[in-house]
DNA sequence: TGTAGTTATTTACATCTGTAATCGATTAAG
DNA sequence: CTTAATCGATTACAGATGTAAATAACTACA
């Protein structure tokens, strides 16, 4: 199990296929087209770079490929996380948290469960 | 302004800046000599770079540089930290620091410090 | 004063990324 | 059956990044 290396622009493409999965081409290519200007080959490029990182894979349907991805958004998320935490915060969580929290517009809510958090940590 | 960005390996050397500014090219490749197995040339490459980013200035001290950093850390890992949440969390802040929490040991005394900042927050 | 050592500058180069044009194959429509 | 439209594959290319060798400039000692 290597490290996998997302990209920014890569993170774009899998966000929309985490939250729509089995996606076609196409389908991405529509959905993407709310949030970026990319030519339709730049998104092929991604998709192929992607099967190839071993993050997607396809099965053909007709002419067209239906994608899927092959590692879990929260692995990729807690190892961005971790990459982003030492790049920045020389590996120091608690500071981090603070800062965003500090940095962040809350809803009550909101506040509620990251307060429901900590207790739950306490124990 | 400009948006600046600071790649990874950039990153480990403006820690080290900012936490011993002003500091020496020779200070600085030694600090770096505890962190990573970087060739001396390595280091003067980015801090080149660094200088040509606006980033850090230098004066010369007889042969050799001294640098200082010209942003400040804060707006670093502010704008960091902005980009990393639109990129993994789809700037959704609030789930970001639900899974940090979550995945991360906090000490009883951070925890009482965190929770200080939602009540904080609260009013 | 010449030479070794130190420091900075220039050049190098492979890989990754962002961005896309073009080509080839397949399908659907006339 | 021929042709236009569609879809994937291949190729392209510039800029960023990680990594460093080579070279030039200067300084301090012999």
């Amino acid at each position: 199990m290597h490290q996998i290396s997302i990209s920014d622009a890569e993170w774009q493409v899998m966000n929309i296929i985490w939250d729509g999965q089995p996606l076609t081409s196409q389908e991405i290519v529509a959905r993407l087209s709310n949030q970026t200007d990319w030519a339709t080959p730049t998104i092929k490029t991604m998709l192929h770079r992607l099967v190839k990182k071993e993050v997607l894979t396809f099965e053909e349907q007709g002419n067209r490929y239906v994608y899927r991805s092959r590692v879990k958004r929260s692995a990729c998320i807690k190892q961005a996380s971790r990459a982003f935490l030492e790049r920045v915060f020389d590996s120091e969580p608690a500071p981090l948290l603070a800062h965003f929290m500090q940095s962040t517009k809350l809803s009550a809510k909101e506040i509620a469960e990251l307060r429901r958090i900590l207790d739950d940590k306490e124990r």
